[in-house]
DNA sequence: GTGAGCTTACTGGTCAGGCCAGTCATAACG
DNA sequence: CGTTATGACTGGCCTGACCAGTAAGCTCAC
């Protein structure tokens, strides 16, 4: 072994991937605040001293990863957007459609996001985030007379409501996204098998019961309830073999 | 309110984005699996109708999502990739640059992680799971005498095996994507901070009282060592006024 | 027959220049 | 003074071209 010579890795450089280094730095130094304007395509053909082509690249790849947008004819140029973790999601969305990861993995993700959002829910909640959450209960409760879809709107709501109370936004994040993925996977199954006012009813309480454990501040109770809630709803979507680490998620808590 | 007829915001689709969207499919779809090739350039320009700028600017943009990968004068065309984290962790590192993430949500979700990692692990893990933890274990104790860049690999390798042992592989991915975050943000700092061999052995004796809570099949002990043991390494980054959260966690199991 | 070396037909990377449709500021008009 | 038409821009897209690589296949000496 040579210690004295570390030679890296080397990767041809693309023109168009400079250009996006520059800009992305740009745009995370701050030199560039969302809604300030990039030149013209053609002036930063002048600017970076490549051609049309390279630089539409660059923009192309900036745009997918949600830091600008470009609209035709806009005199302005490019607009820097303001951070959106529309480009985490669609990751993440990828990482779960790509990798097959599978239903019980999800939801076994799920119950980890959920259950640690209440419990950190409970001990950080401040009054209002509480009272946000009352009212989403409420909604649900109104909803049941309603009908699924309305109900499953105000559930989502709440679900949300606990993760911005657990004042961290990649829980936030990802429980959003584990969400939109199982729900994507059995949405058609769902909306028949819990159109019913018992059910409803049913998840109505659970989800009274965590916000009555958030409430008191008493996180390991709501981490469980949230956990054990998640654990019943969607149990039946898992084939019975694969059940085991849903389990032992439910029964962390005890014994 | 016309419930009748319901319009969608409608934002034009450009050329490029329907190749992505095509593509894209079709590797979800699995009708292209990684190794195989997509039809070179021209000969993709004939097949959507588009021009080659266009088919390149779709081509430009799946190569920053880490989907397919060109190399200039491969006969065989562009590369399907095998599915990668690499995407996910550049849009989380960013998630962070951009100050919406602060340095103790990090900390917070990875001990979330490693916790819940650890206590599915002590549930789940294998006999040759268990080994590999001890070889990393090992690993990690020769490498005190060697410094903190061996060290510090072994410890990686470390949570990596627990995670594959708690058999979520969002799990294991998520993890790895918020170490690789935090490291980039205190690479600097901690490789001076830790390279001290008492130091080094103190983490190597947490490491040691996780793997027997695992070993025992101790999934609650597993958890809150875990989580301990991050929050003493790297509490020191971040604000007092910042750690409630992490205290909250640290705390979860006891009382 | 077989291996080494060269040729060739591709590949992607980049460029120049052009056309079109859309947007917006402004100047001309009522 | 408000309205409308105009023109100078914008980005979206295309054609055609050149270059530097790669690798397969051919040639040719052995």
């Amino acid at each position: 072994m040579n210690d004295g010579a570390q030679f890296r890795q080397v990767s041809p450089v693309r023109l168009y991937q400079r250009i996006v280094e520059q800009i992305e730095q740009a745009i995370v130094r701050g030199d560039l605040k969302p809604g300030q304007r990039l030149p013209s395509e053609r002036e930063l053909v002048t600017q970076f001293g490549a051609s049309r082509p390279t630089v539409r690249e660059a923009l192309r790849v900036l745009e997918s990863d949600g830091l600008v947008r470009s609209r035709p004819g806009d005199p302005n140029g490019p607009e820097i957007l303001p951070f959106s973790s529309a480009g985490l999601t669609k990751q993440m969305t990828r990482l779960v459609q790509f990798d097959n990861v599978s239903m019980a993995e999800l939801i076994a993700f799920r119950m980890i996001l959920d259950g640690s959002a209440s419990s950190l829910a409970a001990r950080l909640r401040s009054e209002e985030e509480l009272a946000a959450m009352e009212r989403t209960i409420a909604v649900m409760s109104d909803a049941i007379e309603v009908g699924y879809e309305e109900f499953s709107k105000a559930d989502v709501a709440f679900h949300e409501a606990v993760a911005v109370a657990s004042r961290n936004s990649l829980i936030e994040v990802c429980n959003q996204v584990v969400r939109g993925a199982v729900l994507a996977l059995i949405s058609d199954k769902v909306a028949h098998a819990h159109n019913s006012a018992a059910l409803m009813r049913e998840s109505l309480r659970h989800h009274q019961e965590v916000l009555e454990a958030i409430r008191a501040g008493d996180g390991l109770a709501a981490a469980h309830i949230s956990r054990r809630k998640l654990y019943e709803y969607y149990a039946g979507y898992v084939p019975e073999n694969e059940r085991g680490p849903l389990l032992a998620l439910v029964d962390d808590e005890e014994s």
